[in-house]
RNA sequence: GGGCACGUAGCUCAGUUGGGAGAGCGCCGCGUUCGCAAUGCGGAGGUCGUGGGUUCGACUCCCAUCGUGUCCA
């Protein structure tokens, strides 16, 4: 086994002893105790920031502050933010496993400052954390500073290198200067941004690292990035010192766990060992050794095939066992934040990562069942204390791995049948290599891995094309590559642009519907480039597709399930048509295109809304009334999944994990409209969260962050009764939420409300659509009187129902229906579906007969020429195959016939030819007679020897063409 | 955002330049058997995902759409 290689006892010193808990518990109360708060961490999964994919730095949750858009109730704060690092840009999921410090989920350290303390007191601290607290050799520690830019006009960052002379005491020699990409920080092209001074350790034996900083040697590595934020780049690329400076660092837990234990890898802490032991628990393997493929690579034999070598077969099993200890921390924290293994965006991910470890576990730990969803619960005990997330539903964790790993193993099964046909023809067509296109087409078609088309090749002493496969794969690469340019970012608006032009006063929309604005900004959006600031002065002109921001407004921006509104801005003889809704923090912006005239920055306009927000209102208020008649009806359980509310309907998911019955539909839709009925007013106020929140019977989105005063809707209690006695029990009785949404004044004005369907969406979460107003009542109309027809239908007359059965189907398929309607629809259907069956089977019944005894007439009065029957006639209005039974029919009694049948319709014929097999040998062909005939009808037709078919559109010509018929027939007969 | 593959009987699937919808398993009935296992015979079960189009004729070809699987960005 492999030496470790460990620090010496210098670096460690009573500090070695500490564990992963409780070195993150040190760093939390340093900050602490100097005056920071102490936040949770946010989801890994960042649901309200589609351009994320997952939280990967600890101040992804604070952005809008460092853009200015947001603000938070304390100047310094610190937490642990578990990251996830995979897909996007910074892609290192392959590297995971093989070396010791990549991951795909980590956690980040991190201490915040807005606006308050700046560089001294962030690198006193951390200077004194790292040193007094943790013990590490000052001797070893070296910090950088940013060594400034020309081209950028920027100075060196001399303020932070004298500091960390100064305050840490650090010799000149051990401060080092850094280019701009290494100690510039940046959030995007543009927005806050400034220089950044990192630590790092040098663990060279000899401390002589110094030379090595930055210089990509894992001897001497970054363990804490210190960011100060001071500048702001604009649009046009220049840079201006901002008012607010704030700091923002961040420090790897498993990485200085392992400094601090004196590990040379992360896999070697005790973060990592429950987890570990728990793999070895399920899987049967023998314990996790720490060895990396290196041990191996250095052996002179060179790399080794599989099964070749027991040492190589222990380090890939070793390989898995970080793979998989990865990966399942990963999915937990994915999983428990609510995103699912997917085959789209965020949810391919989770997928990609948790095929990845099944693989190895597949390869290398030979595990042929579902293995993972077993590991969670390590990973809940593990990290449950600190990210109390994972403990909410861990079964719902191993669920949806379960589901997904068996998933996986059918696609691998299915991959195996794939492969075995490749097997085949690469032995016999290809002497023995399966070829790149086929290798290529398990992977991109099948998701067969193709790590695994390798290996399985071997072990039947086959090879792959890989090259070939490679080529296929930069082929595919480069084409999705290509398409994926041709979209641009027309229509995205950086937040930062309009940042400073807010907050926008947006209250007016509870009240108003028209209101005088004036505008701050106008940020044009081009075609195919990108949007651009219009500076006072320049006018948009009419066309042009902008974001405006007003003072004040009374438009709605997409919030909490409730749509934008539509509208216009308006003016002297200009008009803006107002399409969507954008909100960046406390700023909103109206999106849309100038239709009429020239809009200034400064001019004053007209705010006017759609009346379509009425609706909207009557939907948004109807909701709130069907999630609180969810909870009388199905049950404590009923909690809100998501919603969208917009003029046409209100679509609500929720917590349930059976389909609605009947009754529980009539009982929901009862307990709403008598709240309607009641015509109860609707009270809105804002107050503090935590008293809010005591608030009996109160509707709260689970897992939603809510601002510190929130605004609660309550429909038939006052907010001021309910806050003055929050545990009265009769406010269960009453429907309270936290909502931002704008309602109706009283529930009479929504007039109706039916549901409009049922539906799974996830497992465990169902699906209802309602509507409310005349839009309800109409449908509800229109469903009755289709109700009733199908009704009338069953029950009227035989040859009524024939004729109209089939397209009363078709219009009820596609019908606006209540749910109740939809039901009775659903069983008049299916009677009516059951009827037309026994009818068709009746009248095939029919048509044989018919068929059959007008063949036998025909064939009675059939003449013979030398030893063939021909028979010649009409049939009576059968289908084709009646047809064909008839000639067969003749066929059996004859042995050798010829037949010619012709079926006369309104404005069509049917032609169809037959002859015995002992006439095609003689070269006579059903083909070549009805294709004779048809031509006389106007038709053509054609089919094989014995049985060919034709159609024509001339039935004045059918004795003319029976006729010729028989006059081809009998000479090549006889 | 861009590909590829697949939707045919309850299930697993076949269906060959477009010309009579099939197999295996399962199901029902009747046999052989004291009974079980096994097995023989017969039978029911299909809007060929949906909607258009081409054609005399479409499971088959074209277009659109929905669903499933899968890869890439």
């Amino acid at each position: 086994m492999r030496q470790q290689r460990r620090l010496p006892n210098d670096c460690g010193g009573r500090a070695a002893m500490r564990t992963s808990t409780q070195i993150r518990q040190d760093f939390l109360e340093f900050f602490r105790q100097r005056g920071h708060a102490i936040v949770p961490a946010s989801p890994v999964v960042p649901h309200d920031d589609p351009t994320l994919l997952f939280t990967n730095a600890g101040m992804n949750q604070f952005k809008d502050v460092f853009l200015g858009a947001g603000s938070r109730p304390y100047k310094r704060c610190a937490d642990s933010q578990p990251c996830i690092r995979a897909g996007g840009k910074h892609n290192d999921l392959d590297d995971v496993g093989h070396d010791t410090y990549h991951h795909t989920c980590f956690e980040m350290l991190g201490n915040w400052s807005f606006g308050d303390y700046f560089k001294r007191d962030a690198i006193a601290w951390a200077w004194e954390l790292l040193t007094k607290v943790w013990g590490l050799d000052p001797q070893r520690l070296h910090a950088t500073y940013f060594g400034g830019d020309p081209k950028e006009g920027l100075d060196p960052d001399i303020e932070a290198r004298d500091l960390w002379m100064q305050v840490a005491g650090l010799p000149a020699e051990r401060v080092h200067p850094g280019n701009k990409k290494d100690n510039f920080w940046e959030m995007g092209d543009t927005g806050p941004c400034g220089p950044c001074s990192e630590i790092h350790i040098d663990q060279t034996p000899d401390k002589s690292g110094g030379k090595l900083v930055n210089a990509g040697d894992a001897r001497v590595m970054e363990i804490w990035n210190l960011v100060f934020i001071q500048f702001n780049r604009g649009n046009d690329g220049k840079l201006t010192p901002l008012p607010e400076k704030h700091v923002d660092t961040g420090m790897g837990f498993e990485r200085i766990t392992s400094v601090i234990q004196g590990k040379s890898s992360n896999y070697d802490t005790d973060a990592f060992t429950p987890i570990f032991n728990a793999i070895q628990q399920v899987t049967g393997a023998a314990a996790y050794g720490g060895r990396m493929e290196r041990d191996t690579l250095t052996n002179e034999r060179g790399p080794m095939n599989a099964g070749e070598s027991v040492q190589h077969s222990q380090v890939m099993a070793d390989v898995a066992y970080r793979v998989i200890a990865d990966h399942i921390r990963t999915l937990s924290f994915a999983i428990a934040d609510g995103c699912l293994p997917d085959k789209e965006g965020r949810g391919y991910v989770l997928r990609r990562i948790l095929r990845r470890a099944v693989r190895y576990g597949w390869q290398y730990l030979n595990m042929r069942e579902p293995f993972m969803h077993r590991l969670a619960p390590a990973v809940v005990e593990a990290l449950g204390e600190p990210f109390p997330t994972l403990r909410k539903s861990p079964q719902k964790i191993g669920e949806a791995l379960r589901e997904e790993e068996e998933g996986f193993l059918r696609t691998l099964g299915r991959g195996i049948a794939l492969f075995d046909e490749a097997a085949d023809a690469a032995r016999s067509q290809h002497h023995g290599e399966i070829s790149g296109a086929d290798a290529f087409k398990l992977h991109d078609t099948f998701g067969f891995p193709i790590d695994l088309t390798e290996i399985m090749a071997r072990e039947r002493g086959l090879t792959v094309d890989i090259g070939e496969y490679e080529r296929l794969m930069e082929d595919a690469r480069t084409k999705a590559r290509g398409a994926s340019k041709i979209q641009s970012t027309y229509g995205v608006l950086p937040g930062d642009m309009i940042a400073p032009f807010g907050p926008t006063d947006d209250t007016p929309k509870f009240t108003e519907n028209t209101i005088g604005a004036t505008v701050r900004a106008i940020v044009e959006f081009s075609e195919g480039g990108s949007p651009s600031l219009l500076h006072t002065g320049r006018g948009l002109a009419p066309g042009a597709r902008a974001a405006i921001v007003l003072d004040r407004t009374c438009f709605y921006a997409e919030q909490g399930g409730q749509v934008s509104d539509h509208g216009v801005l308006a003016g002297a003889s200009l008009r803006f048509d107002v399409e969507s809704m954008l909100r960046l923090g406390d700023v909103v912006a109206h999106v849309g295109t100038l239709v009429q005239g020239e809009l200034h920055v400064g001019a004053a306009v007209e705010a006017k809304i759609d009346a379509q927000r009425g609706e909207v209102m009557r939907n948004h208020t109807a909701t709130h009334l069907l999630n609180w008649a969810l909870r009388e009806t199905l049950g404590e359980h009923v909690q809100q999944k998501g919603s969208l509310v917009d003029h046409e309907k209100t679509r609500f998911d929720f917590s349930h994990n059976k389909a609605l019955s009947p009754e529980e539909i009539e009982r929901i839709e009862q307990l709403v409209s008598k709240r309607i009925a009641d015509n109860l007013t609707v009270f809105a106020a804002e107050a503090p969260q935590q008293d809010a929140l005591r608030i009996n019977g109160l509707r709260a989105v689970f897992g939603e962050k809510y601002p510190d005063v929130v605004r609660i809707v309550s429909i038939g209690a006052a907010v001021d009764d309910l806050l003055s006695e929050p545990d009265n029990a009769k406010w269960r009785g009453y429907s309270v939420e936290f909502c931002g949404g704008t309602h109706v004044k009283a529930t009479g004005e929504i007039e109706q409300f039916v549901l409009l369907g049922e539906e799974s969406v996830a497992k465990g979460v169902r699906r209802l659509i309602g509507a409310s107003g005349p839009a309800a009542a109409l449908t509800r109309e229109i469903g009755a009187s289709l109700v009733l027809r199908g009704e009338q239908l069953l029950a009227g007359p035989a040859e009524q129902f024939m004729t109209q059965a089939a397209e009363y189907i078709t219009a009820t398929t596609d019908a606006s229906l209540t749910l109740r309607q939809r039901l009775r629809i659903r069983a008049i259907v299916s009677e009516m579906q059951e009827r037309l069956k026994q009818h068709q089977k009746v009248s095939a019944v029919e048509s044989q007969h018919a068929a059959r005894d007008r063949a036998e007439a025909l064939l009675a009065s059939a003449m013979r020429v030398g030893e063939v029957t021909v028979v010649i006639g009409e049939m009576p209005s059968v289908p084709a195959d009646q047809l064909k039974h008839g000639a067969d029919i003749i066929k059996q009694k004859t042995g050798s016939a010829a037949i010619f049948f012709s079926v006369c319709g309104d404005d069509k014929v049917t032609l169809l030819a037959a002859v015995s097999d002992d006439l095609v040998k003689r070269g006579v062909k059903a083909g070549d007679w009805v294709k004779a005939i048809a031509p006389i009808v106007d038709g053509n037709g054609g089919g094989p020897p014995t049985m060919a078919q034709a159609g024509g559109k001339n039935p004045a010509r059918l004795a003319e063409a029976l006729a010729a018929a028989r006059e081809w027939i009998e000479p090549r007969v006889r």
